[in-house]
DNA sequence: TTGTAAGCGTTATCAA
DNA sequence: TTGATAACGCTTACAA
């Protein structure tokens, strides 16, 4: 290992001036001694130890992501829209220069180590973090960057979408094509602000219109049958026609289960998804989604954090991004 | 923060005592001063500082996962079969007790860096980096494990499966259903070990068999016009009936524009994928794809790095892990 | 413009 | 079973 010793002794200068020119302090060094130190740095391949850094200057160029860990077997990177957002996110924060720490966490004291031991200069949380926020912010005063959250806390920075808009957007979308009968497919709403946010905005939209949503047309993400549960929906005297899920992964998952029963999209039934991952130009028909604009969302996370490690008295900022719907081929129109 | 100092006054013992404690040294310290130490510790909030170990020790719980980036606007966790390979990885590697970082590199002094830079115990190369492994190796005397790699240099621990064997699998599903005009879809094959050897092992049983594939029917990722070329190859005297490709992500192109230009699957064109992604099985038709394992394949990856971080004498290892083909729907059968 | 000295939080080493 | 001391590689603060 090279160290700034090495480099020092070699050119005749102390250590202290080797620091100063690897790290760009230009003008408090002559420029020969600068160029001498510079070249034998590149000779003798230099890499600056940044754990020494972090420790010395009590504050290390790393950022964590944290990622919620529901149990052992899922892995929330197989979701698409946290893998687009992450790697987003990944491209962002290396633009700025800083390293970036994965960690997958299921409980309050992972989330502190991850925080905590690396001397991290920030933290973005991906995924639901709602319940230990406050915690969060009083035990550790580096810039948190939460996203999609809704939490009733308002000093909290978060970059979210407009999810109830999403909702309202689908709802109107199927209410012009004269769907009347519909359905959701999502997770359990309660406890996810997202989700719920989406469903209300759907929900009342339909309401508005004069239109209800009967609880039997409420579909659970781990209904046990989905294709039989769709055919019973479809079928009968006032059959559904239209069902707006909170994820284009789960619209995907109505699309097999369809194809599985014999149910035409959209000719019998017609889906609305959410997010506009890049498969759902690729299905047949194409997904009518709300679509986020995930890189816009890393980049402005991505902002957020350098601000706020720049200027730790920033304000705390909730950032709301648009939405808009995307129309394709998988609602049948009037 | 918290230190080790901290904990010891409060104890009335030297940090020494509380160090050998946090790292579970138990058997050096009388079980009465552990326990009050431990309670201590745990009240007060202690977190080890990560960077001061790795500095002190000269090693750190650290493993770097680097992923090839192409280019400024492409982004390696968009590919399903990236995203879902480092998120098995980030949980295997959490098992063990490590952290993980993620770094995008796109050449050699970034390579250098994230190994260096952070005192890694090891890294995990995901994507392509046959070109630099020689001196890679040179430079760092900790385990790199490569994934996918066909170098030539032998003493490379590396995790990849049997392309070849992928390859003919699918050439051997085609032929029994009686496919014998077929057709090729992937990246440029020159410069990826992997595809060429799926395609290898395609072509060679295809010769075997007495089929050929004209060069005209090797289509190029980044081809203009998907869609026209395929109808093309549809058409006319001796119409293409299969197409094989080499990621799932690429037949989920091909459904698409093979949809839009009337070529119905597996009715007109069959197609044979890889990988077997989650999505492979939601699609429609259901693809029929060489599935790899992924998820043993990243326990496969920890498990070598685990070993070689414990036994840093270990020889180099070249683990192939099966594949098999999935019947799906996407071929017509005979 | 350069250098000295101290210290960051931890571990290694040796001594008690 | 415990502690004193010296690192680890770097930065901060101050002095020259």
């Amino acid at each position: 290992m090279v160290t700034l010793k090495d480099i020092a002794e070699k050119a005749g200068v102390s250590s202290m001036t080797v620091s100063r020119v690897m790290n760009g302090k230009t003008g408090a060094v002559s420029q020969k001694t600068s160029e001498r130190i510079k070249k034998i740095a590149q000779e003798l391949g230099y890499v600056p130890n940044s754990s020494a850094r972090a420790l010395a200057s009590r504050s290390s160029r790393l950022i964590a992501a944290l990622l919620q860990e529901y149990d052992e077997d899922s892995n929330p990177l197989e979701d698409s829209y946290m893998s687009c957002f992450l790697g987003e996110l990944a491209l962002q924060i290396k633009k700025e220069g800083y390293d970036l720490m994965l960690h997958y966490v299921k409980d309050y004291s992972e989330i502190t180590y991850s925080l905590k031991s690396w001397n991290v200069a920030g933290a973005v949380f991906i995924g639901m973090f709602d319940e230990s926020i406050r915690k969060l912010q009083e035990d550790n005063h580096i810039p948190l960057i939460f996203t999609d959250s809704y939490s009733s806390i308002r000093s909290i920075t978060n970059v979210g979408i407009d999810d109830y808009r999403g909702g309202e957007l689908a709802a109107k979308y199927f209410l012009e094509n004269g769907h009347k009968n519909l359905a959701f497919y999502g997770p359990e709403v309660l406890d996810n602000g997202v989700v719920m946010h989406r469903l209300r905005g759907f929900v009342t939209v339909l309401r508005e219109a004069g239109v209800s949503l009967p609880p039997e047309n409420f579909m659970d993400l781990d209904v046990k049958d989905l294709g039989g549960t769709l055919k019973k929906l479809c079928s009968g005297e006032n059959p559904v026609t239209g069902i707006f899920t909170t994820a284009d992964n789960c619209a995907y998952q109505i699309y097999s289960a369809a194809y599985r029963m014999g149910i035409r999209i959209p000719g019998d039934l017609s889906v609305i998804g959410f997010d506009d991952l890049n498969m759902s130009r690729l299905v047949t028909p194409g997904l009518t989604t709300v679509r986020q604009d995930i890189k816009k969302k890393a980049a402005v996370t991505c902002d957020l954090l350098m601000k706020n490690i720049k200027d730790p008295g920033a304000p705390a900022e909730n950032i709301v991004l648009n939405v808009e719907l995307v129309e394709r081929e998988s609602v049948r129109k009037r």
